[in-house]
DNA sequence: GGAGTCGTTCTACGAGGCGTAGAAAGGAGT
DNA sequence: ACTCCTTTCTACGCCTCGTAGAACGACTCC
């Protein structure tokens, strides 16, 4: 998967963090801090496109939108991490032996949903 | 964490296959396709030792190891994603949801193992 | 409907990372 | 000492990314 530069990474936090589709100017106000000339925050907005992170409608002040999640995305890098691993047992054993306790509870809830007949084969 | 350049990623593969340290001259062997000069090879040891993914002892012919563990690296990769993810909770539901039924019941004897007063609490 | 304003697209530039390697310096055997 | 291999230093070109100006397009208000 492309990764994201830090500018890039900002945008698609205020994105996510969004309940709804953004415009350009809107960006530009949420990333006060950094000062950006709005053409610099549509620059981005299109390589976030081109990297298939974004999309946008075509009403007139064009609105933005991550094309998945933040939990999707997070997920999915996970697993190309845990894909491109060799020994993903491994993996998986170094990974849930370093959660905290409430997570590894949540896990087991999770697991446990998620393929009830397992133990039965 | 620093990320790995394409080179680099070859690189650490071929130390985290073999299983001892290894010289500058049998990385270049083991990467005979890419028809690297020895330089290369040191420069790109070098740089990964600056990220912190290798160490080499000082024989005179040194040898590089990496420094974690490929399940170790990809473990912690994960741990990272997770981290800077927002919802965790969210990120873990979305990543069990994904992994095959195999992995899923690995999950489960590992998350048993881990933490088996839980449940008591 | 023409002028001004604002949004969008195109083009570009500088910094830094990375693949690549030559040149130079260092050590080991004969 | 000479030679050969290894290690270090320096460099260069490409690509990505932050950054934005310039040019173009569209909406608004008189």
């Amino acid at each position: 998967m492309a990764s994201l530069g830090d500018l890039e990474r900002t945008v698609m936090d205020v994105l996510w963090g969004a309940d709804g589709p953004v415009a350009a100017t809107e960006l530009r106000d949420a990333l006060a801090d950094r000062d950006l000339a709005l053409t610099t925050v549509h620059t981005v907005l299109s390589r976030l496109e081109g990297k298939g992170f974004v999309e946008h409608d075509d009403a007139r002040p064009r609105r933005f939108r991550p094309r998945a999640s933040r939990a999707e995305h997070a997920a999915e890098l996970m697993h190309e991490v845990l894909g491109q691993a060799g020994d993903r047992q491994a993996v998986l054993a170094r990974f849930v032996g370093g959660v905290d306790p409430e997570e590894a509870r949540l896990l087991r809830q999770l697991l446990e949903g998620s393929a009830p007949d397992a133990r039965a084969r």
